[in-house]
DNA sequence: GTGAAAGCGCTAACAG
DNA sequence: CTGTTAGCGCTTTCAC
């Protein structure tokens, strides 16, 4: 492994010179740097990052905190982090945090000894305080952690309404809504889309159980409902993930889907689509809503200025097979 | 941020005294180790990961070069990693290379600068030269690299020969198997072992079609075939995103699951047990064989001896809902 | 324009 | 057992 000490020697010049070339800053000669690349390529040379981090006190690296890669919603989000952060010359580092603010302050703290450059979160408020403290650049990746913190976030109120609003329309008169956790803010946005819509009619009954955004609870809480409320004809969840277990429930006491009961998911995930039938759902663009996070927490990191600190990507309503409009 | 230097000075004694406390090598007397001890929380002192890397060129980096971590076999993988990492004290970069060299190189390069301390990898043959002289310790996950490189694999043959003998004795007939991209080891031990389970019988007739463990390629090519050949009663698949395809293409072709047409999966992602019916298939321990490979691989960084170089960890049919027996 | 030199924070001989 | 010292490879004043 050449060094920077090697290259100089090779061209004939000092350090400084190279290391001016290397980041393209300070004054270096058309013919030096003519020289310096030269020995750049004939020796090979690659610069070692560490050493550079060390005196930069920087690195390329970006800590991406999330609950679980194993939740569907969460391998899209990391693709397209990762994606961006490779264009722009950046390393992921990835952390599941379990939700748990225990973990995600370790994982904060063993970044920061690496000298990291920023942070992607998806946390729920429960951490603010950490996260306030923090020097660092970052964004909050659909869930806001505090109004002055960078934040890319569907539109869930809206999302929810949408789905709602289809069900009523296609003739459903008492509608179960599936309810995430509501401490986590967009959670508690799709819950209050869902009675927006609600409140704009009349003759429909409303329904409500509350299941965290995993299969098991999902599928064991509708069915309890719906073993006790079969006039039930209609379901919206606060995710896909529940839609499948709502699915599942349902199958089990004989519903045809959509002609008995019709169901409508959250979140867009790709398995969706893979169902027979296909999930109906609120789609979220989550290559989306990944990305800008990255571009956005990039900007931060390289001193450009941000437009917004809150930035909504639209959200869009699909019907496939678990829904009859 | 305190530097070594400020709790030596505030301990009364020298850097290397603390720098051999802190990493618990030459002897430090035991009162001086009581003074450094207070020193350190009294400062508050963490140790600087980059200054250290610099000087030890080894960081607790570890590069986990997978295809793609939106396909539903690698979120499991990648959490299990990490969770093992993080007990170690290893941090996880993650590198999604779509199967592209280049990408790989590229990812290999980077860490590289970063002194990374090795690799869990899950890459075709067609790189094996870059990783042969890697000089860094890795593990190749879920497809073998080179017999010479320690790896972690399911029993992929076993597998696939007992799903189909599970079709077989459940009175299939007409058997058709979806192979996946051949130059993939794995894929090809799947297909070894249909083709034995079908060397036993007689009276079943055998059908093949090849598709990419892609949802869209899996549920054209069966439903083509299908139409073509109504006769199959049995479908076996190298993978449960392609048993997902397949059972789309019999929904849309109006065949009943399992009545009409049996299916078996392979893989164990966690979306089969989801499904309605659930998917039948042939379940890898997923978690376990991300958790062995990270294992592995840090006994390796750690000097540790390995008892093997292949770790074949077993697999379990699971009849579930799209099969008869 | 270019070079000399002083670190960044830590480790690792080598003395003592 | 403990301290001195020379780097690890790069950036960055500050002179020339």
């Amino acid at each position: 492994m050449a060094t920077i000490r090697d290259v100089a020697k090779h061209a004939g010049v000092s350090v400084a010179t190279v290391s001016r070339y290397l980041n393209g800053k300070g004054y270096v000669g058309a013919d030096t740097a003519q020289a310096v690349q030269r020995a750049i390529t004939d020796l090979n040379y690659e610069m070692n990052a560490v050493a550079r981090s060390l005196t930069t006190k920087q690195s390329n690296l970006i800590g991406l905190i999330l609950p679980d890669i194993t939740n569907p919603f969460f391998p899209e989000l990391a693709r397209a982090v990762e994606d961006v952060a490779l264009t722009y010359g950046y390393t992921v580092v990835l952390c599941n945090s379990d939700e748990n603010p225990e973990k995600e302050k370790n994982y904060i703290e063993t970044l920061q000894k690496k000298y990291v450059a920023g942070f992607i979160v998806t946390s729920s408020q429960h951490n603010r305080d950490v996260y306030m403290e923090l020097k660092k650049p970052m964004v909050a990746l659909d869930r806001p952690i505090d109004a002055s913190i960078p934040c890319v976030i569907s539109n869930n109120r809206q999302g929810l309404k949408d789905s709602t609003r289809s069900l009523i329309q296609s003739g459903c008169k008492e509608l179960l809504f599936v309810e995430g956790p509501n401490h986590i803010q967009s959670a508690s946005e799709r819950k209050q889309g869902f009675e927006e819509a609600m409140a704009e009619v009349q003759h429909v009954k409303e329904h409500h159980i509350q299941a965290n955004f995993h299969f098991d609870e999902s599928y064991e809480k509708v069915k309890a409902y719906l073993t006790a409320h079969p006039e039930v004809d209609g379901i919206a969840t606060s995710s896909d993930v529940a839609a499948l277990g709502a699915i599942r429930a349902c199958t089990e006491l004989g519903l045809a889907i959509p002609q008995d009961i019709q169901i409508i998911g959250f979140d867009g995930i790709q398995l969706g689509e893979m169902l027979s039938p296909p999930l109906s759902t609120v789609r979220q663009d989550i290559y989306k809503l990944g990305a800008m996070a990255a571009r956005i927490l990039i900007k931060q990191i390289e001193k450009e200025p941000l437009e917004s600190l809150y930035y909504e990507v639209p959200v869009e309503l699909v019907h496939r097979g678990t829904t009859r409009s």
